[in-house]
DNA sequence: TTGTTAGGTAAGGGTAATAACAGCAC
DNA sequence: AGTGCTGTTATTACCCTTACCTAACA
C-alpha cells in the first residue's frame, strides 16, 4: 500500500465507549461510562482490552508498517462529547513501524490471518532435527529464547478464548485433566499467532498453569528430603516432584545444585586453579586461552569435584577465564559503548544479537554470557523495559547515553523514596499516531468550542499523537490512568476510571512554551495541578493504585483547583505539597530532564518513575505536610556521562 | 508393518532475581 | 568502630532447547 492510496481501515474497539469533550481552558476532557461491566476493575490489563479489529474483515495488509490514526465520531446530539475510534494507514518511510507479526497480531487479535508463514512454524509439533532443518530450509523462522510479555498476553488472550467458547472454567481442567483425543485441538488453538514452534507452546502452558511449578525456594526440610527420595527414586523425577509436592523440572533443577561435596561461598585458589585445569582440559586449551562454550559443565562439575556444575559455569564465565586471559575492568564508559554497539547491530529483535561477536576482542568482557547480563544490568535500569518493543528501548536508551553531558538531569521522587536506592525509571518510547478529533456539537456550554468542527490541538485538524508502544493507551501504573503524547511532546495524561467525567489534560502553559501544564478534572471540575515539561524526555511518577484505595477509605487526599497550578521550576524543583499532586490518588508528575530532537521515533523518550509504594508508605506521610522533593536521576548511563564530561 | 500425531522425559545450557559479601566514604 | 552505600560475586528458582522415547492411530 502506497502512502496516498486510501488505507484500510481498522478499528479500535474499546469495551469502553470513550468520549472527549473539550472545556473552556482548553483542555481535552476524556469521557468514559460508568457502567463499565467490562470489568475496569478486573487484573486484567485494560491494554488487554483494547483490540484492534479490520472493520471490513479484511486483511488489513502488511500491518507491519501500519500508522493509525484516531478519528472521533458523534456520538449523542447536544453532548459535547467524541467517540474515539481510530484507523490504520500505511506508515510513512523512515516513521516508526510496529515491531515483530506476533506482536501485531496480538493488537489485531480478532484479525490473525496474515501468518501464513508464522503458523506453519506454530501449528507444527517438531522436536526433531530434520523437521527443524525442513523448516528453515523452507525460509521459516521463529522466535526463541525467553517469552516476550506480547507474546505472554497472546497466549493467555488465546487460552481464554478457548476456554470460553467450551464453556470450561479453569485451562488446567483441559491440560492436565482432559484425555488427548478431547483436547485435540488445543495447542494448535493457543498457538495462533505465535511464532514459536508448537512443542515450545506446549511445554509453556504446562509450566504456566502447573502449581507445583513456581513454588518458591526450598526449605531445608525440602531439601531433607529431597535428598532422601532420590536416594529411593533415582532420576525419575516425576516420581520425587509428586511425592515433594514440586514439579518435576523443578525437583530436577534443585537436584543440579547439590551435590555432597560442593563447598559454598569464595573459591579457595586451589579450586581455581583446579577449574582451570579441568576446562583446559577437556576443551583442548591452553592457559591464556578464552574458552566460552563447547564446555560440559557436569563433567567440569565431576573433576573439580568440590563445586556444582553451576558453579563451575559461572565462576569461569564471570570471573576467571576473563582474569587469566588477561582481561581488563569493566569502566564506565564501557556501558555507553555496549549500548552504542548495540544499536550498530542495527538487530530488529534482541534475541538477534550475536553476543559473540559483540564480546569478540573486548577485553573488559567477561565473556559473551557475562556481556549479555551487562546489558541485561543496563536495561533494568528502565522500569518498564519488559513491555518495551526492543528498537524503542535501545532508542531511548541511545537517546539517553548520547544525550548533552551539561544537561540537566531531573527526577522527581518522593521524599520516601529515599528509602529505595535508586529510583527505577521507565522508558516510553511512543508509537506515533495521527490523531483527529472531529467536534460534534455546537453547543456552548463547559466546551467552549463553540461551532468549529474540529477541535485542533494546538493546530491543524491531523493532530499526531504518540501512542505508546503496544498501540495501546498506556498505563501509567495508576489502574484507568495512561498517556497519549502529543507529537511535540506534550503529555496528555487519560484518565479512565468509574467516574463518568474523567480527567485530562495537557496544554502548553500560557507563561511558557517550554510548559506543559497537566492538570487532572474530576467530575466536579476541581482540578490538581501537577507540572511542566518540555520536548525531550519527561519523567513522571505515578502513584500506585494503593494510593486511590487510601484515598477512598480516608478521605486524605485533597484536590486544587486550576487556579492554584503550580510549575514545577526549571532546574530547581522546589518541593512540592501533597496538594499540588494528589488527584484522586490519580497522581501524575513530570519534569523536564533533557531536550532532545523531536523527530524520529517518537521524538523523545518518556521515563516514567512509578512509586507504588513510595509516595505514601504510610498514612502519617499522607498528611499536609506530605511532600514531594525532587533528586537527581540516578540512571548510571547519565551519570557516567556526566562523570566521563568531567 | 510403517508412518504420523501428539505428546512425554531427561539432560543440560541458560536467564534473572536476589542474597551475601567486600570495599569505601563518612 | 559503626553505619550506610555501592558494586561485585555467589546462589538458585525458573526457563528453554535438544535429543530421544512412546503410545495411539491411520
Amino acid at each position: 500500500m502506497n502512502a496516498g492510496d486510501v488505507p484500510a481501515t481498522v478499528t479500535l474497539e474499546s469495551v469502553n465507549s470513550v468520549t472527549f469533550t473539550q472545556d473552556t481552558d482548553g483542555n481535552i476532557i476524556l469521557h468514559c461510562p460508568q457502567n463499565d461491566e467490562e470489568d475496569l476493575g478486573s487484573d486484567e490489563p485494560v491494554h488487554k482490552r483494547l483490540r484492534l479489529s479490520s472493520e471490513d474483515g479484511e486483511d488489513p495488509h502488511d500491518s507491519s508498517s501500519a500508522e493509525y490514526a484516531v478519528v472521533t465520531l458523534p456520538i449523542t446530539e447536544g453532548d459535547e462529547s467524541f467517540e474515539v475510534t481510530m484507523t490504520a494507514t500505511e506508515m510513512r518511510e523512515g516513521e516508526l513501524e510496529t515491531q515483530d507479526p506476533s506482536e501485531t497480531q496480538h493488537k489485531n487479535s480478532a484479525v490473525v490471518k496474515k501468518t501464513e508463514d508464522v503458523s506453519a512454524v506454530s501449528q507444527a509439533w517438531f522436536t526433531t532435527k530434520e523437521d527443524k532443518d525442513t523448516l528453515v530450509n523452507k525460509g521459516h523462522k521463529w522466535k526463541q529464547g525467553m517469552w516476550s510479555k506480547e507474546e505472554i498476553d497472546i497466549l493467555m488472550s488465546n487460552i481464554e478464548r478457548y476456554v470460553k467458547n467450551r464453556g470450561i472454567q479453569d485451562p488446567a481442567e483441559i491440560i492436565f485433566e482432559m484425555p488427548k483425543e478431547e483436547r485435540k485441538d488445543f495447542y494448535r488453538s493457543i498457538a495462533w499467532g505465535l511464532n514459536r514452534p508448537l512443542f515450545a507452546v506446549y511445554r509453556r502452558v504446562l509450566r504456566m498453569y502447573d502449581n507445583r511449578n513456581h513454588v518458591g525456594k526450598y526449605t531445608d526440610e525440602e531439601i531433607n528430603k529431597l535428598k532422601e527420595l532420590r536416594e529411593k527414586h533415582g532420576n525419575d523425577w516425576a516420581t520425587i516432584g509428586a511425592a515433594l509436592g514440586r514439579s518435576a523440572s523443578s525437583v530436577k533443577d534443585r537436584c543440579r545444585l547439590m551435590k555432597d561435596t560442593c563447598n559454598t561461598g569464595k573459591w579457595t585458589e586451589d579450586e581455581e586453579r583446579k577449574l582451570a585445569e579441568v576446562v583446559h582440559e577437556l576443551t583442548g586449551t591452553e592457559a591464556g586461552d578464552v574458552v566460552t562454550q563447547g564446555v560440559s559443565w557436569a563433567t567440569v562439575a565431576e573433576l573439580v569435584g568440590t563445586r556444582s556444575e553451576k558453579q563451575c559455569r559461572s565462576k569461569w564465565l564471570n570471573y576467571l577465564n576473563w582474569k587469566q586471559s588477561g582481561g581488563t575492568e569493566w569502566s564506565k564508559e564501557n556501558d555507553i559503548n555496549l549500548v552504542r554497539r548495540i544499536a550498530e547491530l542495527e538487530v530488529e529483535d534482541e534475541n538477534d544479537i550475536n553476543w559473540d561477536t559483540l564480546a569478540g576482542g573486548w577485553s573488559s568482557v567477561r565473556s559473551p554470557q557475562w556481556l549479555r547480563s551487562k546489558w541485561w544490568t543496563i536495561k533494568r535500569q528502565v522500569a518498564n523495559h519488559k513491555e518495551l518493543p526492543f528498537p524503542f528501548l535501545l532508542k531511548g536508551l541511545q537517546d539517553v547515553v548520547e544525550a548533552p553531558p551539561s544537561t540537566k538531569v531531573v527526577v522527581v521522587t518522593s521524599r520516601s523514596a529515599t528509602a529505595s536506592p535508586s529510583p527505577v525509571t521507565a522508558l516510553q518510547i511512543p508509537v506515533q499516531i495521527p490523531v483527529q478529533i472531529t467536534h460534534v456539537s455546537s453547543s456552548d456550554g463547559v466546551s467552549g468550542t463553540s461551532d468549529s468542527e474540529t477541535i485542533t490541538l494546538n493546530s491543524g485538524a491531523l493532530q499526531t499523537f504518540e501512542l505508546l508502544p503496544s498501540f495501546h493507551l498506556q498505563p501509567t501504573g495508576t489502574p484507568g490512568t495512561y498517556y497519549l503524547q502529543t507529537g511535540t511532546n506534550q503529555s496528555l495524561p487519560l484518565t479512565l476510571s468509574a467516574n463518568p467525567t474523567v480527567t485530562l489534560t495537557a496544554a502548553a502553559s500560557p507563561s511558557s512554551p517550554d510548559q506543559i501544564i497537566l492538570h487532572s478534572l474530576t467530575g466536579d471540575a476541581e482540578n490538581v495541578t501537577v507540572q511542566m515539561s518540555h520536548p525531550g524526555i519527561i519523567i513522571q511518577t505515578v502513584t500506585s493504585e494503593d494510593l486511590s484505595e487510601l484515598e477512598a477509605e480516608q478521605g486524605l487526599m485533597k484536590e486544587q483547583p486550576p487556579e492554584e497550578q503550580n510549575d514545577c521550576g526549571e532546574e530547581e524543583h522546589g518541593e512540592q505539597t501533597s496538594e499540588d499532586v494528589q488527584d484522586g490518588g490519580k497522581m501524575l508528575i513530570s519534569c523536564e530532564v533533557k531536550e532532545t530532537e523531536n523527530s524520529g521515533i517518537g521524538g523523545g523518550a518518556v521515563l516514567m518513575v512509578p512509586s507504588p509504594s513510595c509516595f505514601i508508605p504510610s498514612n502519617e506521610d499522607i498528611g499536609t505536610d506530605s511532600v514531594l522533593p525532587l533528586g537527581t536521576l540516578t540512571d548510571p548511563i547519565l551519570e557516567n556521562q556526566e562523570e566521563g564530561s568531567d
